[in-house]
DNA sequence: TGACTATATACCTATTTGGCCAAGTACACC
DNA sequence: GGTGTACTTGGCCAAATAGGTATATAGTCA
């Protein structure tokens, strides 16, 4: 799971996820990559059992499947404060 | 930080020093590899500030210099839980 | 100083990863 | 069926990573 997470194109990914399901043509223009990549990053994701897919017509939306990995973020962040200290 | 922790020998490296400082050479039995290989990896972690040396005489220990990471796994460990329902 | 121990670094190789492009698939609408 | 849109997959290349061996360094002790 932490490979999963140990990039920066998937954690964008995921951080915009936890405000919601988002397409993949919206992730892909926040990421800035090739759609291609960024689907790459999305299979990855789902592979792992982060997020989950719902297709809608001619659009797939991403979701979540886990939101506490949100938690897992508002810990890493706290880790990364204490470590300032 | 994600990075330095995605790597299977190197979380077997921090989960050790969970519990207690370490010499490279204990650490190296543990993970099974070459010392060389420990040897970067810990050059790595502590290139992360996620843990910190101490020689004493020619043996070198390590110690997590965040504490806080341990949380960090506490936390993710339930993400993985939560996951399994 | 020289031998010995413990670790680090340099260098090389094999594997993995990430990116793009091109081709394929799924769906909608005409 | 044909066209267009949205995404996925396969192929390929470049870069990053991980592993080992050989060599260097730091410290101890005779």
């Amino acid at each position: 799971m932490l490979k999963a997470l140990a990039h920066e194109s998937r954690l964008m990914i995921v951080d915009r996820l936890s405000r919601g399901e988002c397409s993949v043509g919206e992730l892909t223009a926040l990421v800035g990559n090739d759609i291609s990549t960024v689907s790459k990053h999305l299979a990855l994701l789902r592979a792992h059992g982060i997020v989950e897919d719902r297709r809608q017509g001619t659009t797939v939306y991403y979701r979540l499947l886990t939101p506490c990995v949100c938690n897992f973020f508002t810990c890493a962040t706290q880790v990364l404060k204490e470590r300032l200290r």
